[in-house]
RNA sequence: GCCAGGGUGGGGUAGUUGGUUAUCCUAGGGGACUGUGGAUCCCCCGACCCGGGUUCGAGUCUCGGCCCUGGCCCCA
C-alpha cells in the first residue's frame, strides 16, 4: 500500500475543524488589529532563501528543477517570501505595512513531536515602521494571537545590542560560537572557551546578562549605549499593555538580519520542540533589491500550537438530519434547503431505508431529526425530533427552523 | 546525519520453546426492518511493515531497508 510521505500528515474532518478553528482565532485578532491577509507562491526561486540564509540550508530544503531549467525550492519559510513580495509590489502602498499570513512551508528534517516536513505558519510582518511602539504592537499581537488559541505560554523579549556591545571586543567567528554557548546555556564551555582565548572577565559578563530579567541591571553590565532611550521606551509600552513577559536579554535568533528588538514564546507543556513564536526587528528588504526597509514581524508554529491544546473535542454546530419517505421527498428538499441557508448543517439521508432506519443514521451525529413524508408534504409542515429528549413537534417550516435556532448544541 | 524504543485488520490487542486455519474487542459494510432512535441478532470485510538469511517450518530468531515515537544536531 502507498504510504504519504515521511514528515507529513492527514488530518480527518474532528482534527481539520479543530485546526480550522484555532485558525480562525488567529485572523480575527490579526484583522482586529488592522492587518491583512497576503498570499506568496508555494514555490519561489531558490536564491531567495540562499541570500537570506547562506547555502547551507539547501539541504534542509525541498530544492528542485523545472522543465524549464529553473532552480526552485518549497518555501520554508514565509518572511522571505513577503519580503520579496514587498519589493516586487508592495513598495508604492502608503506605510506602514501591515500584513499576515496562514500558509504551509516545507522542510527537509527528521520528524519529531511537533516538528513536521510540511508544516503551517502563522505570521505577521509590519513593514516600514521604525518606532518602539512599532515594535510594542507585533508583541502586542504575538501575544493576544497565542492567547486565543488557548495554550499556555511564556513570552521571552529581549534586545541584541546587549549582546553585541558585550561581544564586539570578540572577532565574528569567535562571537558566533560564544552565542552558541549561550544559546544552550551551556555556561561551563562557554567559559573554558573564552578563557581559552583571554576572554575569561567576559564571560562572566555574558553569562550574567543571559541570565538577567531586569532592565537596568542589563544596563548596568552592559553600561549605557545609544539605543537606551528606544529599547526603555518599548519596555515601558509593555509594561502600559500590561503584557506578561519575560525580559531575556541572552536571546540570540539564528540569523543576522535581526536588527533589535527579538522575541519568542514556548509552550509551557511542551518537550524538546516548545518554541511556538518567535520573531524580531529585522532589515532585509534590501538583500532583495529593495530600499533598505526596517521591519518587524513574527511567525507561529501552527502545528505545535496544536499538539499544545492537546485532544479536545471541536464545538458542534447545529446539525439536523432529514429523514422522509419516497411521497415527502420533492418536500423535503424544500425543507432542507431552508434549514442550510439558516446555517444548520443539513444532511440528507441516502439509503431510502425505513424511517427508523433513517432516524438511527440521524441520531449517531445530530441533535434533530427532520422527518418529512405524505403528511407533511400535504400540510407543508416539519415533523421535528428532539433526538435528546425524544420529543417530537409538528411544526411549520419557520417554527421548525427558529426551534432549531435556538436550541442548544449538543 | 546520529542515538534509543517500537511496527499484528481502520483503531486497540492476544499470540506459549519457532509448529495446523493468527485471538478478542471495537470501528466499517450488508441484512432482519420503507412512518419513528444509538439496541439486538445474523452475515461480511479486514492484519503479521518490506526484503534477504537460518530452519522441515518464522508473527516469533537474525541482517538490511522503510515507517512511527521520543531525543541529539539544526532550527531560517
Amino acid at each position: 500500500m502507498l504510504q504519504k510521505p515521511r514528515g507529513t500528515r492527514d488530518f480527518l474532518p474532528d482534527e481539520m475543524e479543530s485546526r480550522r478553528e484555532v485558525e480562525s482565532r488567529m485572523r480575527g485578532v490579526a484583522r482586529s488589529w488592522g492587518y491583512r491577509e497576503i498570499c506568496t507562491p508555494e514555490f519561489e526561486e531558490l536564491d531567495l532563501f540562499t541570500i537570506r540564509s547562506g547555502e547551507g540550508i539547501i539541504q534542509e530544503m525541498y530544492v528542485f528543477e523545472d522543465k524549464g531549467g529553473r532552480k526552485l525550492a518549497l518555501r520554508p519559510e514565509l518572511t522571505a517570501p513577503v519580503l520579496r513580495m514587498y519589493v516586487n509590489e508592495g513598495k508604492t502602498l502608503p506605510k506602514p505595512l501591515r500584513w499576515f499570513y496562514f500558509a504551509d512551508c516545507f522542510r527537509y528534517e527528521r520528524p519529531q513531536k511537533g516538528r513536521y516536513r510540511q508544516f503551517w505558519q502563522f505570521g505577521v510582518e509590519l513593514i516600514g515602521a521604525d518606532t518602539p511602539i512599532a515594535e510594542a504592537e507585533v508583541i502586542m499581537l504575538a501575544h493576544e494571537i497565542l492567547s486565543s488559541s488557548g495554550i499556555s505560554f511564556t513570552l521571552h523579549v529581549g534586545h541584541l545590542s546587549f549582546m553585541r556591545i558585550l561581544l564586539k571586543e570578540l572577532d565574528p567567528f569567535d562571537q558566533k560560537r560564544a552565542r552558541m554557548f549561550l544559546d544552550k546555556r551551556d555556561t561551563p564551555g562557554l567559559r573554558e572557551y573564552l578563557s581559552g582565548r583571554d576572554h575569561a572577565a567576559l564571560s562572566d559578563r555574558l553569562i550574567a546578562l543571559a541570565g538577567c530579567r531586569d532592565l537596568s541591571q542589563a544596563f548596568e553590565i552592559t553600561g549605557d549605549f545609544p539605543e537606551r532611550e528606544r529599547i526603555e521606551e518599548l519596555f515601558s509600552i509593555l509594561e502600559e499593555a500590561g503584557i506578561c513577559y519575560t525580559l531575556n536579554p541572552g536571546i540570540a535568533r539564528g540569523l543576522d538580519y535581526y536588527t533589535g528588538m527579538v522575541f519568542e514564546a514556548f509552550a509551557d507543556n511542551l518537550g524538546a520542540e516548545n518554541q511556538v513564536l518567535g520573531g524580531g526587528t529585522y532589515r532585509l528588504a534590501h538583500l532583495f533589491g529593495g530600499e533598505d526597509t526596517p521591519s518587524c514581524g513574527f511567525a507561529v508554529g501552527f502545528d505545535r500550537i496544536m499538539v499544545a491544546r492537546g485532544e479536545r473535542p471541536a464545538a458542534p454546530g447545529k446539525s439536523a438530519g432529514v429523514a422522509f419517505t419516497p411521497e415527502g421527498r420533492p418536500w423535503a428538499l424544500r425543507v432542507a434547503g431552508e434549514f442550510r441557508k439558516a446555517g444548520i448543517r443539513t444532511p440528507l439521508d441516502l439509503t431510502g431505508k425505513s424511517i427508523g432506519q433513517q432516524l438511527s443514521g440521524i441520531s449517531r451525529f445530530a441533535e434533530y431529526a427532520i422527518i418529512i413524508g405524505g403528511k407533511e408534504r400535504d400540510s407543508k409542515t416539519v415533523t421535528l425530533k428532539d433526538l435528546r429528549s425524544g420529543i417530537q413537534k409538528n411544526l411549520s417550516l419557520d417554527d421548525a427552523l427558529h426551534e432549531v435556532c435556538s436550541g442548544d448544541t449538543r
